[in-house]
DNA sequence: AAGTGGTCTAGACCACGCA
DNA sequence: GCGTGGTCTAGACCACTTA
């Protein structure tokens, strides 16, 4: 009987309330049902705000809840499965209308991408935009990093803009001989633009997925892929989306 | 009082600070340095303590700085390359020495494993603890699911307990034929078990890599590995590691 | 014992979405 | 305008490592 408010034996309260609050999340609640604030919820549990947000930020981050500022904390749905396999080796752009395409511009690539292009870190390459659409919602944001050597074809006609533009650039890189293209896969904190294009706020945390594609035995182009960490699980081979409760 | 000068157009103290730092530790700091301690560090800025943690924490997610209680905070080393490619299929223990097996115990699967497997919720499971080291460093830890209809022959010889029913039970697997083989990645929190075996705090942020061994039309084995996401970079295909310096 | 990062509090104000 | 989550403060104490 002395055992009674075990528990907070070195656990700290923060810890414990993910665990509580992730299973009322369970029994209690179903996808899309708004929880109490946390003002209400820190004064219920008796703890400080802060402590509370602490618990909720995990929860968040383990994509179980959905925090908007100004709205409130829903139940977040299970994450939905992205494929984001090599097996098919294709250029991007290809035959998957899962990227929209929407604008390039000249610029030049920052160190960390210069080396994987193995470029003069100077020197000039195309910056294609594009976003990916999962069921209606942007999942990832893409900056595309071309080196103006690899699609010399696009110099010649360079009249489109915005969307047109980056749809020329990728249609000029399969004129390229894909050689192969490999690829990783980090923890991030998204850009201010990318946080923007997903509608989350800037430093959440994302899956970076960078690929290099190669051509010609060098790099002949390499894409940074932000997905929402929150709402994706990113799948390879020839995985089924399982999951389709509700 | 209208103490804000300029910069803060919109944008967070923390965010500014991040960047600030970030920079920092580009230009003034070596890869392994330890930083002023956080109160100082806080002072100096001009911020409370926790605004300060904030920059911390998001610059720690990213594999830029490594803090450890009792001891301080460091610049962090490039994150590591680790293989998670599934372009080989084998069944996991072979001809991998990057895994340590540490031992062996029934048990049952929770019910998200239950799902992969697609077995009874209460079939009984082999649990498989396995540990990756990288460097020397323990980099992720695994928890390997077989159902014991996938090892038949295991029940025969039931002598072996710890790392050598692990190895017996991995053994085992290999009489059976590998169909294919699929795999996804999430983030994740640390639960304590595995926080302990990586060396972190219990909740830290870690990349959970699901992958789902099939053999003969149906689910044999599910792994559930945990990486660390601070220290790890997942490569897929034969993506060669850089950024090797010093 | 001293010094570090980790947890926690009780406030305050701000930015945003919506009615 | 109101309610929401997001940011920020200035403290306090705890857990851990190291000497």
């Amino acid at each position: 009987m002395g055992t009674t408010q075990l528990e907070s034996v070195q656990e700290p309260k923060y810890q414990h309330l993910k665990t509580v609050i992730g299973e009322a999340l369970d029994s209690d609640f179903t996808v899309g049902e708004i929880l109490p604030n946390e003002r209400e919820l820190a004064a219920r549990f008796g703890v400080a705000r802060a402590t509370l947000r602490q618990a909720l930020e995990q929860l968040e981050l383990e994509g179980r809840l959905q925090r908007r500022r100004g709205v409130g904390t829903t139940v977040a749905p299970p994450r939905v499965g992205v494929d984001v396999s090599t097996t098919q080796q294709v250029w991007p752009g290809v035959g998957d209308d899962a990227w929209l395409a929407q604008d390039a511009i000249p610029g030049d690539a920052p160190v960390a991408v210069a080396r994987l292009l193995e470029t003069a870190a100077g020197e000039e390459v195309h910056l294609v935009r594009r976003l990916r659409l999962s069921q209606g919602q942007a999942v990832a944001a893409e900056l595309l990093y071309v080196p103006a050597g690899s699609v010399p074809g696009l110099d010649a006609i360079d009249a489109p803009v915005g969307a047109a533009r980056a749809r020329a650039v990728l249609c000029e890189l399969q004129n390229l001989v894909l050689d192969g293209q490999d690829r990783s896969v980090e923890l991030g904190s998204a850009r201010a633009d990318d946080a923007k294009e997903l509608d989350r706020l800037p430093g959440s945390p994302v899956l970076v997925v960078t690929t290099r594609y190669l051509s010609g035995g060098r790099t002949a182009a390499v894409s940074v892929a932000t997905y929402r960490a929150d709402t994706c699980r990113l799948t390879f081979g020839d995985s089924v989306d399982l999951a389709m409760a509700s």
